[in-house]
DNA sequence: GACTCGGTCACT
DNA sequence: TAGTGACCG
């Protein structure tokens, strides 16, 4: 069943079954509307879908219409989409112009795949769906990387940033110390890092060791005596019931008689205990596992109980080297062999815009600097990581992939369980233009809300809008926090490895 | 009675 | 240098 990963077999017999009453169903809700399009359907499962023939009636309406005189190259006639003859198929159903024909994949192959096979026959329309739960499995694709716009709110454009903060009041030695930062920067631009965070690492571990406790909601506590004791981690499962471990507004954090309460089956798993007190080490050591693993691609940084930066400037390179990113055949080889794009993802969704051209335009983006294509390699590096990880150690992880340390902490969890997310050039301004700045790193917690009160700033771009003067007076530039917050804003934060 | 508590960093 | 506080997860 084309080139997915382990869960594609299985996930596509499940979804076989459901297509056949699926089907049904659209064909009666569909049934009265007048049909002015044929619509020609390639699929093997139909998960969902008629939600998506409703938007898309309500996208294209009157161009886009259940038909049932449709081929199904399905079950025993199942042949895959790049192996079909669809220009005859096409006549067949009196289709002339291919560029007219909307492509709907919902197959959860690779998109790269699908976008350069669809091409070739001539489709110009192509839509991209994908519908398993988030943190079942994973996917990736080009767009994520090549299109600035595609992620919100993240870029990397060291001189442009500096802008935002254009007073020229900036005393001349501050200024002098950042130019000194952006230059080391720009030699670096080559350096890339990303942070790959182990999400939930504790109920993970948990569910490892007892089976029976995986894909159920599952929390971690300690000191059971009281309420049902402190929860010290959340599954996923659980997070959708409402249980957290902080709860929002209330000084008190949710203990485990609340999260009973909130979600009646959730299961209660006692931390390990070791002279009276938490043990963690069995969390550390899955932390280890993981870390094993990363460390083949460069070098590690722990940066907590759960998260670990990597290095991957040199695999990054390496990669460039033996397979730069300048033709689309070489993207599609790569991506492909790296085994990423054939896993069933999240929820993405993409669309060919209507000509062509633009279509492929989006594909080469020659015009992609180096430092892109070294995050593209890292995503790629990372998302082969991701999928060896789980493969090894049955935990999922989210991760970040930017230029520095500061930028893939702050987008690691952006899309998670189980994500990753690129930050590419060209979005950092807007990115930390409107990141409140009790999300910076360090500036969570008194410190950011002093910010907040004193100055009045909600934002980084605020907060750069300040002068050196002015911040040094309120709470002086020369604070620990404070020359971090530059040196992680600015510069790559080179690695210190601490395995 | 109870908002986890231990690691890390910066400062003194 | 040991002690303290902020921050984090």
């Amino acid at each position: 069943m084309g080139g997915g990963g382990p869960h594609s077999v299985e996930l596509s017999a499940q979804s076989r079954r459901q297509g056949a009453s699926e089907v049904q169903s659209l064909e009666t809700h569909h049934g009265d509307r007048s049909v002015t399009h044929r619509f020609l359907l390639y699929s093997y499962h139909f998960l969902r879908l008629s939600d998506w023939i409703a938007t898309l009636g309500a996208i294209y309406e009157g161009t886009c219409i259940f038909d049932r005189n449709c081929t199904y190259l399905d079950g025993k006639d199942f042949v895959d989409f790049g192996s079909i003859d669809w220009g005859r198929l096409l006549r067949n159903h009196g289709i002339s112009d291919s560029e007219k024909v909307l492509i709907f994949f919902d197959d959860h192959q690779s998109e790269l795949k699908r976008l350069k096979q669809a091409l070739k026959a001539g489709f110009r329309h192509i839509i991209f769906e994908d519908n398993y739960d988030t943190g079942t499995c994973d996917h990736y694709f080009l767009r994520h990387i090549y299109d600035p716009s595609y992620i919100r709110g993240i870029y990397m454009d060291l001189p442009n940033t500096l802008d935002i903060c254009k007073q020229p009041k900036i005393l001349s030695e501050k200024k002098a110390k950042l130019s000194s930062i952006v230059q080391d920067t720009g030699t670096f631009a080559l350096a890339l890092s990303l942070l790959a965070s182990l999400i939930i690492c504790f109920t993970a571990v948990e569910q490892r060791r007892n089976s029976a406790l995986r894909g159920q909601p599952t929390v971690v506590v300690q000191y059971n005596g009281w309420k049902g004791g402190g929860l010290i981690a959340v599954s996923y499962e659980a997070r959708g019931f409402g249980v957290k471990r902080r709860v929002p507004f209330i000084s008190s954090s949710m203990r485990g008689d609340e999260a009973k309460r909130v979600c009646p089956g959730i299961n209660l798993v006692q931390v390990p205990v070791a002279r009276g007190k938490a043990n963690l080490n069995l969390y550390r050591s899955a932390g280890v596992e993981v870390v094993a693993i990363l460390a083949s691609k460069g070098k590690c940084e722990r940066a907590s109980i759960d998260e670990v930066y990597l290095d991957l400037t040199d695999a990054a390179k390496e990669m460039l080297l033996q397979a730069p990113l300048d033709s689309p055949e070489g993207i599609f080889m790569e991506a492909t062999k790296s085994n990423i794009l054939g896993l069933p993802a999240a929820m993405i969704y993409s669309e060919c815009q209507r000509e062509g051209k633009e279509c492929e335009g989006m594909l080469c983006q020659s015009e992609a600097d180096y430092q892109d294509k070294l995050l593209a390699c890292g995503a790629i590096i990372v998302a082969q990581l991701r999928v060896k990880v789980l493969e090894e150690t049955q935990f999922t992880c989210s991760a970040g992939i930017a230029h520095n340390k500061m930028l893939a902490k702050l987008v690691s969890g952006m899309y998670k369980p189980a994500q990753q997310t690129v930050v590419p050039s060209s979005s950092v301004q807007d990115l930390l233009a409107s990141l409140p700045v009790k999300k910076m790193k360090q500036l969570g917690g008194k410190l950011g809300s002093s910010l907040q009160d004193d100055l009045g700033v909600e934002t980084i771009g605020d907060l750069l809008s300040f002068t050196e003067e002015k911040l040094q007076e309120q709470y002086g530039v020369n604070t620990g926090v404070w020359k971090r917050f530059w040196t992680d804003t600015w510069s790559k934060s080179a690695m210190i490895s601490t395995v």
